[in-house]
RNA sequence: GCCCUCAUCGUCUAGUCUGGCCUAGGACACGGGCCUUUCAAGCCCGCGACAGGGGUUCGAAUCCCCUUGAGGGCACCA
């Protein structure tokens, strides 16, 4: 790259959640101004009224911060390039479109939404391809003073050239050219005063600085627009790069807002619905890094230091990517058998609260929650996942059907004394931890020539009440001797009806 | 309809720019096995792709052309 300092921007419109999409492109620029030292620019593009939501902004920033990707300048950290709002900046906007009209590079609009929706209309019936005729582009100054007698409002067009061709070059995938003749005149400022993202993005991008573009592939089209735009102010355009679309898990279409669209599977399009199912904040980020970019040829995992040392737009693929779901799950289980047991818990308290009943000050007080953590933390995938492993140290009493005492290959007499045998062990063990239960529990299978599976599993399903649970031993250690024993009493009564009945 | 982009295992990808090291590598998923108290984790094995057709070349996944397929855009939205 050359000397110049990086500043790159991502500039989202605040209506609605940070979609996944929005967040792989502030990712990339936010992994590319690190990497080169550079600053990375939040601005809001706020500049459509009808479509503005007065949350987004929150969630927008809540988001980012979540994914701690940081910004330099922006929304609540300022910076010398500002305002970062776009509707904060009108006048900039105004001053530069009459300078274009001035100049000849645009010119006022008269015509209504009424007419211009008539007007496509018309070409659609007949077959003519869309777009502005151009008609007040030739007004001439009596029919442009009579529009303005009538005191219409009016909107400023650009003057597209009318021949020739405009080059793009995008460092992604080179040489892009486009003929002039198919390219509209666009809208810059619009009638309410605000300037379309067309205007906007040229302008604050030449001062802001902004030394690269990055951003969705489906704003190719606009870029030569873009380009003549610059052209026409006289102005550098920055270094542009159109990152590929996210795709629908289907592979058709690009992902979009609305939910579960590809029949049961399971679609996650906000990043706030990543958060919400469990995912860890490092393994999205992998996960995000991975599609569109990728490490090396072999590796997967990577921390965000290494993606920023070797993030390069270079090695950015082309092509449109659907989501792998299930590698996300395969990631975030790895991130979380790499966090420390205290590190953990703490994750899983808040997505423990409403299951097991309890509030976070009981969850982050109880002692034997780090321990249950540890036992369940090679298998879970999911933050969520965890109540479910874990309930039976919830709950007073576990509820199972009876017949799962009876183990495999035995009797219901035979799964009885099994557990009559390990109750009289575990009212003797002096010292009621993991390691001397399964001492003796072991013992017990060595001596009495059952199969460790068929005593054990009549303890798990006593103990649990789960067909699958953490493992057995540390469970027991956690749930106490007491505890522990009046469920296998409990057990113990169950399986004496079942014998009772045979 | 017009313009533009893209095209390697089911999916994410390496390789494409700078042809030969590619009988195409890795990962997830899937199938099988080992380990094992359930479930996981871990380890091993397997399945599985250069969209098609023409060129260029001693040699093409890689360069060129065509076809096909997929996607994006064509708003007083971004």
């Amino acid at each position: 790259m050359s000397k110049e300092k990086v500043r790159v921007r991502f500039a989202p419109s605040p209506t609605g959640y940070l979609h996944i999409g929005g967040a792989r492109t502030a990712l990339f620029n936010w992994l590319f101004a690190r990497h080169h030292g550079g600053t990375f620019i939040l601005r809001i593009e706020d500049t459509d009224r009808k479509r503005y939501v007065p949350d987004a902004l929150s969630y927008l920033l809540e988001s980012l911060r979540w994914l701690e990707l940081d910004w330099d300048e922006g929304p609540e950290v300022g910076g010398d390039y500002g305002p970062y709002f776009q509707s904060q900046r009108l006048e900039l906007y105004h001053k530069w479109a009459d300078w274009l009209v001035e100049h000849d590079h645009a010119y006022r609009c008269y015509c209504t939404p009424a007419e211009l929706n008539e007007m496509r209309a018309e070409q659609r019936r007949k077959g003519l391809p869309p777009g502005y005729d151009r008609r007040c582009r030739y007004l001439t100054p009596e029919e442009r003073a009579a529009k303005e007698a009538e005191g219409r409002s009016h909107i400023i067009r650009f003057k597209m050239p009318l021949a020739g061709t405009t080059t793009v070059y995008d460092l992604i995938r080179g040489e892009i050219t486009f003929e002039n003749s198919s390219l509209d005149d666009i809208v810059l400022l619009k009638s309410d005063g605000y300037p379309t993202y067309h205007l906007a993005n040229v302008i604050d991008d030449h001062f802001m600085e902004i030394t690269h573009i990055m951003r969705a592939e489906e704003w190719i089209s606009s870029a030569p627009r873009h380009a003549l735009i610059y052209r026409a102010f006289g102005w550098e355009m920055p270094k542009i790069a159109h990152l590929p679309l996210i795709l629908n898990p289907s592979g058709k279409g690009k992902l979009s807002k609305r939910k579960k669209q590809s029949g049961s599977e399971e679609v996650l399009v906000n990043v706030k619905e990543y958060q919400d199912a469990g995912f860890l904040t490092d393994a999205v980020f992998n996960f995000l890094a991975n599609i569109g970019w990728s490490y090396d040829d072999s590796t997967e995992v990577f921390s965000r230091e290494e993606a920023i040392r070797k993030f390069d737009i270079k090695h950015i693929n082309s092509a449109a990517a659907a989501l792998p779901f299930s590698k996300m799950d395969w990631l975030n289980g790895i991130y979380i058998r790499q966090m420390a047991i205290p590190e953990l818990t703490k994750a899983l308290i808040p997505f423990l609260t409403e299951p097991l009943d309890q509030s976070e000050e009981e969850l982050a007080e109880d002692d034997r929650l780090p321990k249950l953590v540890a036992l369940i933390r090679e298998r879970i995938k999911r933050l969520t996942e965890a109540a479910a492993l874990i309930r039976f140290a919830y709950v007073e009493d576990v509820e199972y059907d009876p017949h799962k005492l009876i183990a495999k290959k035995l009797t219901a007499a035979e799964s009885l004394a099994a557990l009559r045998e390990a109750i009289r062990r575990l009212e003797a063990l002096p010292e009621f931890n993991e390691e001397a239960l399964e001492a003796i529990l072991r013992s017990q299978v060595a001596e009495s020539g059952l199969k460790a599976g068929q005593l054990f599993n009549i303890l798990r399903w006593a103990i649990t009440g789960q067909k699958v649970a953490p493992p057995l031993f540390g469970s027991i250690a956690v749930l106490g001797r007491e505890t522990a024993l009046r469920r296998l009493r409990k057990a113990e009564t169950l399986l004496l009806q079942l014998v009772a009945e045979t």
